[in-house]
RNA sequence: GCGAGAGUGACGGAACCGGUAGACGUACGCGACUCAAAAUCGCGCGGCCGCGAGGCCAUGGGGGUUCGAGUCCCCCCUCUCGCACCA
């Protein structure tokens, strides 16, 4: 143990659970819904977490990211707003009954429990009284009341669309329960199936989400880009082409494209599996059936049907080119998404990659029609890449000889003139599908009657709870087959009618629990002066992967919310920062079995073994933790172990929040380490009490060493304060560990009266410094310095720097020789512009490198470098 | 497959706006303390050459711009995240 040989450590379980009773006896993090104290106001969240059980290192790093920033902007004056809940719906509940029988609700209360504590045990200056969980009913009856105002806006709707099918089970498949294309239980192989489904029209608000990201300036801008290219916004062409033989009554194709302007290099035509002319074709051809029902085993994933193999079926039919009027043939393709535009598109393999390699395996033509820059028309052919760049038009009629940008503007003209098609602007986003078949979520406020069609729920009749007493012994929705909960009377007519009984998707919960928390006992979805007041949220913090959905969800939402009057804000997230991974080693035994860390040992020559047994273990790569891999280590043991400061110290320490961050033993260790030297230097200035303040105005007075460190103590105040302000977290640290250093190394060089005051001067700072991260420690060495007070540091303002004792005494200078360094000189800042190049050009090994050359010029950067450039 | 990022000593990383690459921490080495070990404290620590003064190389790889490039531009490699029903 690292803290062995230190008799009179102290005991961070006591101290931490005492400083927490503390903070929460004094109301320290709670904040009223209309605070009304006049100070401005400054609302923190991280991502809610799901409650499975425990929480992991992900949410230790969230956490403590989230905690600094409250603690640091409580005491810049902030009125803080920093809550906590969970985001309770979802799969795993309703696996766990079904696996182990226990009901859902009964399992999700007993997690949330379990990891209140252990978020507790953090010390995270969070307002508890404001927690809920998504699964209350008095949450998820509020957001029954906002799906029914969406829908009176006409922002909700059904229509058709395909799900994950298991034929065995006889349920329907997240992507994440289908494994290469089968049912994860079953084993059987999944079918696309059309189901009627609610949609939220987020697509109405497609143009402003994509206008607004440029008002998210404190975004990263990965997260923009990101979400714009999600929302993708293209302009093309809309074009329909006549079949040249009808099939039924379907006559054409209706295509959209993006590249007009390679028209004349088309080789084909293909169409979505689910297109309805594949189905027709399907109906008198039991081949293109059998196509048909092989692409639909692909799963609805679009990451499955990209990487799967392209393939495709020759229908036999053929359409006419709309300005040459030759024929092409009619494919249907695996990769054509029947979400996207209109299902169908023209093939240009010279100008698509995906085409191209459609068309090498089909033996299609190829004709180049764009001619890059550089080449000549009559020797460019394609090969292996499609040529995806600018450059002229060729073989290609009326637009030969154009650029292709002017191409797509002229072939749209021409196509709309012979009204064969129109320029259109196009959106890659589609609607929300908020339908799930699953009993562990929101239930849908509205009925179905035979008569009067769909019914909403009367808001007098939210919430629509989920039946305590449904079934989870067989796979299929509960709520479906629930004997009683979904048989009603029509709300309208009267007569015989049933309940909707899907649920909505998770991300709609999360869609709105920020602006929950500003008033979370409200009658009402929210408290509208509450939101007014806090929103939107200042600083949102979570993990990367949510860079697009819930991100893009959640703005959506609060667009919709302020549109049907519940929110003034548009955008909910005025700052955002995006966290890595928590990553660790992962160990395998000779027999293959995955080892959890405390389950090895490392021996003195670098080698792991298992403990028990000692067998060689194989050290796998570094990788996020994950349970399958077992390269998982518990917050939990660590915290009882080192205690929470010691945790969050390290969390930070190493490396930039928004990376990855590997998890080490050595790693925590060292952290503890420095807690543990914290405490013996703070215990050697205590134990060297101070006559008075040091007096700031008269430095002078002070020895040599005694302004050093006082120097230090107020570059460090600034320094701190820039790295909170930029979440570099791992500079703040490092900052502190240099104060720390430089306080024991003052005593050292002297031990006058001055050395003493400075010392007790950069103490106190060092702590109120490291305070948001340690905040335990802070408060315990703050009362070892100020016996008897009853100050808590959490309360405390942040430290002023004085701009005075701040300036360096000597700057060093870079001195280069022909851009490379020859010698360093050292002056007073701000020496003129002579002096310098004399002092530089004397110092004797840049005097040596200059000798026999002729100085060319001089680059001078005041404070910072000269370079002489030399000739010769 | 498509979209978006990342890559610096043995390791995590630092480096304001293009201006001394390697702060701080870890690991390692040496020393002090100790009967000894641990803990603690001090010193050293990118590679190569050199007795030394010092020199050369070096920020995933290759090219370019510049007095000067980790930082800007082009090409390539590897890893990570997302892909709409995991949360």
């Amino acid at each position: 143990m690292p803290d062995a040989g230190q008799p009179q450590a102290y005991d961070f379980a006591e101290a931490e659970a005492r400083w927490q009773r503390v903070w929460d006896e004094r109301g320290c993090f709670r904040v009223a819904d209309l605070p009304g104290d006049g100070k401005p106001k400054y609302y923190v969240l991280e991502m809610f977490p799901y409650p499975s059980g425990k929480i992991h290192m992900g949410h230790v790093r969230n956490y403590t990211l989230g905690d600094v920033v409250a603690r640091y902007k409580r005491a810049r004056g902030f009125s803080v707003l920093h809550p906590m809940g969970w985001d309770a719906f979802g799969l795993p509940a309703e696996n766990a009954a079904r696996e182990r029988g226990v009901h859902p609700a009964e399992w999700t209360y007993a997690n949330i429990a379990a990891m209140r504590g252990e978020l507790r045990r953090m010390g995270l200056s969070l307002d508890w009284e404001r927690e809920f969980a998504t699964c209350d009913p008095a949450y998820y009856g509020q957001q029954q009341l906002l799906f029914l105002a969406l829908l009176s806006a006409g922002l909700a709707y059904r229509k058709e669309s395909f799900v994950n099918w298991d034929p065995v089970d006889g349920t329907v498949l997240a992507n994440e329960q289908v494994i290469d294309g089968r049912g994860w239980r079953s084993g059987a192989p999944v079918e696309k199936r059309r189901l009627a489904q609610w949609f939220l029209r987020i697509t109405d608000f497609a143009p402003e989400l994509l206008a607004a990201l440029d008002s998210l300036d404190r975004w990263p801008e990965r997260v923009r880009t990101m979400q714009a290219k999600w929302i993708g916004r293209s302009e093309g062409a809309r074009l329909s082409f006549p079949l040249a033989r009808p099939e039924g009554s379907i006559g054409a194709i209706e295509v959209y494209t993006t590249r007009p302007d390679t028209l004349f290099g088309m080789s084909f035509a293909a169409l979505a599996p689910e297109h309805p002319l594949a189905a027709a074709v399907a109906l008198r051809d039991p081949e293109a059936a059998r196509f048909i029902a092989e692409c639909r085993r692909l799963g609805t994933s679009e990451a499955a049907i990209e990487t799967a193999e392209k393939r495709g079926y020759d229908t036999g039919l053929r359409v006419q080119h709309p300005f040459l009027g030759d024929e092409e043939p009619v494919w249907i393709a695996n990769f054509v998404l029947m979400e996207y535009g209109t299902g169908a598109i023209f093939g240009c393999p010279a100008h698509d990659q995906r085409d191209l390699e459609f068309a090498r395996k089909y033996g299609l033509p190829v004709p180049p029609v764009v001619l890059p820059p550089g080449e000549r028309a009559e020797t460019f052919t394609i090969g292996d890449a499609a040529w995806l760049g600018p450059g002229t038009m060729i073989h290609s009629d009326f637009l030969d000889g154009l650029e292709w940008e002017a191409a797509k503007r002229r072939v749209i003209e021409e196509l709309e003139a012979r009204g064969l098609g129109q320029g259109e602007v196009n959106w890659r986003l589609r609607d929300w599908g908020v339908s799930r078949q699953r009993y562990w979520g929101c239930p849908i406020p509205v009925i179905h009657c035979a008569g009067c069609g769909v019914v909403p729920v009367a808001e007098t009749e939210l919430p629509v709870r989920l039946p305590d007493d449904a079934e989870f012994d067989r796979p299929g929705n509960p709520l479906d087959r629930h004997p009683s909960w979904k048989h009603v009377r029509c709300p309208r007519c009267g007569g015989k009618a049933e309940r909707e009984t899907d649920t909505l998707d998770t991300f709609v919960d999360s869609a709105w629990y920020f602006s929950r928390f500003c008033s979370p006992a409200a009658v009402r979805p929210v408290d509208r002066a509450a939101a007014d007041h806090w929103l939107p949220v200042d600083q949102y913090i979570g993990g990367i992967e949510h860079a697009i959905l819930h991100l893009l969800y959640a703005r959506f939402f609060t667009r919709a919310m302020q549109k049907t009057g519940f929110l003034s804000v548009k955008e909910p997230f005025a700052g955002l920062f995006t966290q890595g991974m928590v990553t660790h080693e992962s160990y395998r035994a000779a027999d293959g079995r995955w080892l959890y860390p405390e389950e090895v040992e490392r021996q003195a020559d670098g080698s792991v073994v298992e403990r028990q047994g000692g067998m060689a273990v194989s050290v796998g790569r570094i990788e996020a933790m994950s349970k399958s891999r077992r390269n998982t280590v518990d917050p939990g043991a660590i915290i009882a172990r080192y205690g929470a400061d010691t945790a969050r110290w390290f969390i930070l320490s190493d490396n930039p929040p928004d990376r990855d961050m590997e998890w080490t033993e050595a790693g925590v260790a060292a952290a503890h380490r420095f807690l543990h030297r914290l405490q013996r230097l703070a215990g050697s200035v205590a134990d060297r009490p101070v006559e008075a303040r040091p007096p700031a105005e008269v430095p002078d007075l002070f020895s040599e060493p005694a302004r050093t460190l006082r120097r230090r103590t107020h570059q460090t105040i600034v320094a701190v304060t820039t790295a909170l302000e930029e979440f570099a977290f791992n500079s703040a640290v490092a900052r502190l560990y240099e104060l720390a250093g430089a306080i024991a190394e003052a005593e050292r060089r002297e031990s006058d009266a001055g050395v003493a005051a400075a010392r007790s001067e950069a103490m106190e700072t060092l702590l109120r410094l490291a305070a948001p991260v340690i905040p335990h420690l802070a408060e315990e060495l703050y009362a070892r310095l100020h016996p008897g007070t009853s100050a808590l540091v959490a309360l405390l303002p942040w430290p002023e720097p004085d701009p005075a004792l701040i300036a360096a005494e000597t700057v060093t200078i870079a001195v280069q020789v022909g851009g490379r360094l020859r010698g360093t000189i050292r002056l007073p800042p701000g020496a003129p512009e002579p002096e310098v190049l004399a002092a530089a050009a004397a110092e004797h090994n840049v005097a040596r490198a200059l000798a026999g050359r002729r100085i060319v010029r001089h680059i001078l950067v005041p404070d910072r470098i000269v370079n002489f450039v030399v000739a010769g």
